[in-house]
DNA sequence: GTCGTAGTACGACATTTGTCGTAGTACGAT
DNA sequence: ATCGTACTACGACAAATGTCGTACTACGAC
């Protein structure tokens, strides 16, 4: 059986710079932010980014290489969750002010971003 | 007169992609964190950064147009100083937990990285 | 004025990054 | 086995990024 096992870094790799950088793109911060409001698992495909699907294929994998999620197949869904707790030991407090300083923008300023298409629940908090 | 006015964002201006992006860099997180130890001014010749002028000049300047630095002309010199009351009124604690992060992880892996070092010409050829 | 120091501007370059499409694999359902 | 869904791998590409050296400007001191 092919287990399909993903790579993680362990605890001790996370590294700070890799972190700042996964966090310093838009549609990994909105990852992030939606599976820091939902507090459990989602599949990639119930996030609905504003990228083809390569392209998100690429963003989940820079968010669990630079130890932000954690992935894990299910059946043919690919289930994301944040590694907050690691992150939080790690960083502490630094997710919480990354995601309430993004949940705060994004309020301010929906509809000013023009282009792309982004539907899905920014405001079931 | 030579006014050497430099551009800063205003605080409505200041991103939190730019500002994570400004931070995921070895040589800005550097400066930043020397800023925040020195609670105060200090010019770019104080900071030694592993690079050349030419990068250090640029490194400034990221920071200083993702607003996480100001800068200021005094003589010969150029002083920064971090934005830090700008960037906790929209970011709260995010700094604060960058800096400490990155402060732990150099006291960690202190003498693994042997200080910064410049005065390399290139190699090989 | 000249000189030295501090920093800049510019062009060049290699690398990384974000983006996509196409072709493919893994799995569950039928 | 076949089909559809979910996601991946790969190659391609443009744009951004980090790096440097050289030539330059601004300032203070002499």
């Amino acid at each position: 059986m092919s287990v399909r096992v993903l790579e993680h870094p362990s605890v001790e790799e996370i590294r700070l710079e890799a972190v700042l950088h996964a966090l310093a793109d838009p549609a990994r911060l909105e990852v992030v932010c939606f599976l820091a409001r939902t507090e459990g698992e989602a599949a990639c495909s119930e996030i609905d980014l504003a990228v083809s699907k390569s392209t998100g294929t690429h963003h989940y994998r820079v968010l669990r290489e630079a130890g932000v999620i954690r992935q894990v197949y299910r059946g043919t869904a690919k289930m994301n969750s944040l590694r907050k707790a690691d992150l939080d030991a790690l960083f502490p407090r630094l997710l919480d002010s990354v995601v309430s300083a993004a949940a705060k923008r994004l309020r301010r300023d929906q509809g000013t971003t023009s282009g792309a298409r982004r539907s899905r629940a920014h405001q079931g908090e």
